[in-house]
DNA sequence: GCTTGAGATTGACGTAACGTCAAGGTATAT
DNA sequence: ATATACCTTGACGTTACGTCAATCTCAAGC
């Protein structure tokens, strides 16, 4: 059988420059050259590529390599039972490594939880009151007390379950509304999912969803600077009024 | 405490060669330079290199540690979630490759045999001979060839964002099918949200989706023990069957 | 005060094992 | 005849430092 550099090198899974370097230093010399200058490889230097790559798997250098392929009591068999010795103990070696990983991503992960747990309730408390202050004079005049007592309820019940969908979707709005700025355009696919998007999102803080309310809302996003810096340095500038303008065309269209 | 190179290099068994270098990359800069120019380096750096240290050994690139360190709580998780991937995999490589040298011991002992594409299965590790390893046969028989090689094309082109996007996805799945195994209800709500979740993270392989090949998958998880082994050991025992049938209940009635 | 040896500094080049262009020649199918 | 895939030889880039060289600083001993 004969291989030039690209079949060998697909057949090895190794690169040609692979093969070149290899042929470069010594350590692996093609059968021959045929007249064009193509490197021509046989069976005894896929044997031979196919002890290198045994070798470097150990992780020994290639110098180290064509010392042992070139010493003249050199024993395949007597190499390949080393390998399998040397390989098994890389294996458990490496099964360390991983359960190291591991038990280092399980405390970071149990530190996340904490962490998220925490910012949730701090996040939690922080929107019930800016809530309160912004909504709660006018929906206690128009619905009473008993509603907006219930909204505070949903809010303190909302579940981790509940704030980690919510924030998939916050950042599937993100995502939506970055697109949207691109063409800027408040009547688009990207800005109109946008606003069903934040419909949604929505829907997790609200106890009931009106076209109104949710306008309202949105007009509040460039009214209040607050809302204005956090969508425009988040998403990128004149996301707040874009997402204004997707939901005003959104709450009467649809 | 403060130090000097020389100092903090004894104290935490690095080269000073290797402190300036990462002073140089910024990795780890010095608390301050005296007047004589000389680095000096108090408390908190070398909590900083205990860190690098720690990451350095976990086979993480500089580059990684030095995000990983000034981003905390973003890119932990995910980091460690892909070199534990990347791991894993060479694990299972090490695998076949103790596999091939077993074989090619007993071809040399037996005189028997092996052609050349043979010689070099253990040393391939290009995903897409993995994934085709894995899902071919199963869905070449049963959806034919095309479908496997328009997947395959769809891997190539898929790009980092994408790659991320699927990850996130799978430790979304991850999280709700552990809460899934809670209650052990595959038509309960966590175990159908895994069920929805494993669908959009097939949509990242799978050019077309329909729901007999999803089912199909599910059934594969408890057949094979290659799939079984792995959601049971990442996730919980029984997580294989309770996938399959969340998957089942939800290919049925959505 | 002077010497001496350890330790500090900034370059700058070296190393391993290739990856990645660039510029050009070759083989082959249409 | 041309497109495409594959071949060639440079030559520079990469990672994580090692290894000089030339010079400066510090603390100790005489």
């Amino acid at each position: 059988m004969q291989y030039t550099v690209k079949q060998l090198s697909d057949l090895a899974g190794v690169s040609a420059r692979t093969l070149r370097f290899y042929d470069q230093t010594g350590l692996l010399k093609p059968e021959k050259i045929n007249t064009s200058g193509y490197r021509i490889y046989g069976t005894r230097q896929v044997d031979r590529l196919q002890q290198i790559l045994f070798y470097r798997e150990l992780g020994l250098s290639l110098k180290t390599i064509q010392a042992i392929l070139d010493a003249p009591d050199f024993n395949v068999i007597h190499a390949l039972s080393d390998h399998h010795k040397k390989l098994s103990e890389k294996r458990r070696q490496l099964d360390r490594l991983i359960a190291t990983v591991e038990k280092t991503l399980a405390a970071k992960k149990g530190e996340k939880i904490m962490n998220d747990t925490e910012k949730f309730e701090g996040f939690k408390q922080e929107l019930i009151d800016k809530n309160e202050a912004l909504y709660g004079k006018e929906i206690r005049e128009k619905y009473g007390d008993e509603a907006v007592r219930q909204s505070n309820e949903k809010w303190k019940k909302m579940s981790q379950a509940d704030y980690d969908a919510s924030s998939r979707l916050e950042e599937a709005l993100s995502t939506e509304l970055k697109r949207a700025l691109k063409t800027g355009d408040p009547a688009g696919q990207a800005a109109q999912k946008a606003a069903e998007l934040h419909r949604q999102w929505l829907s997790y803080f609200w106890v009931s969803y009106s076209k109104e309310a949710h306008a309202g809302l949105g007009n509040l996003y460039t009214a209040d600077t607050r809302f204005t810096d956090y969508y425009d340095s988040r998403i990128g500038k004149g996301a707040a009024k874009l997402l204004r303008d997707a939901i005003l065309i959104y709450t009467k269209t649809k």
